[in-house]
DNA sequence: GAATCAGATAAGTGTGTGCTTATGTGATGG
DNA sequence: CCATCACATAAGCACACACTTATCTGATTC
């Protein structure tokens, strides 16, 4: 349950846009390059941030390594802020919105 | 809805400590320092980019600054973890606790 | 109104971080 | 086997960031 390397791993932008296109569906770490301007071994140091905060897991396959979404991480923050859940309720209509948004 | 301020804000364990110290209950900046091995300065800053990421507000009360959690901040969050949602189910004992709260 | 207090801002500094180019590793295929 | 691939690691560099000390602001109190 490590949260700073969960947090220090969401702080970058490039390295959320990765796990957005990894929660989109699995994909090795060339695919993911496809379309995000950014370097071979800049993409495998991100996947490598993103993979000891446990947001994402690797699966060798051969000579490629597909990348998909590790519940963990997301299971570790939510942990996190469910420790502030006093605070939620405060504004109703941004919270239905949520719910509207997790029920699709 | 900046994403970006929200998760740099919480990246830095400092900051993530001052909030769950606010989460406790609001005081201000002299009392939030107490027991924390921080300097006046250090820790205006850190409640600037706090407040900057709606997670935190303030009330001017006098002379001194009255602080507490802002739900936008988590709010944000919350709204950025609902992407998600699909890869949540493993382990969702404290995660339907979570959602049994965001019904009331 | 001068001293004092809470807090913000300024400016400088060391460290962390994300990038780069270059090279290494280990699997596949001709 | 050796050329090529998917990817990881190494090393260096520019910039961001969290801290410091010093100073400023603005409210309180005597």
């Amino acid at each position: 349950m490590n949260e700073n390397e969960i947090f220090r791993a969401l702080a970058d932008p490039t390295r959320r846009a990765i796990f957005e296109k990894l929660a989109a569906g699995a994909m090795n770490a060339s695919a993911l390059r496809e379309g995000m301007a950014i370097s071979q071994p800049a993409m495998s140091q991100h996947l490598g941030v993103l993979r000891s905060a446990r947001l994402v897991r690797e699966e060798r396959k051969g000579r490629f390594v597909n990348y998909e979404v590790d519940p963990e991480g997301l299971m570790a923050m939510a942990h996190w802020m469910a420790k502030y859940r006093n605070y939620w309720p405060a504004r109703i209509d941004a919270l239905r919105d949520l719910l509207k948004d997790m029920d699709q």
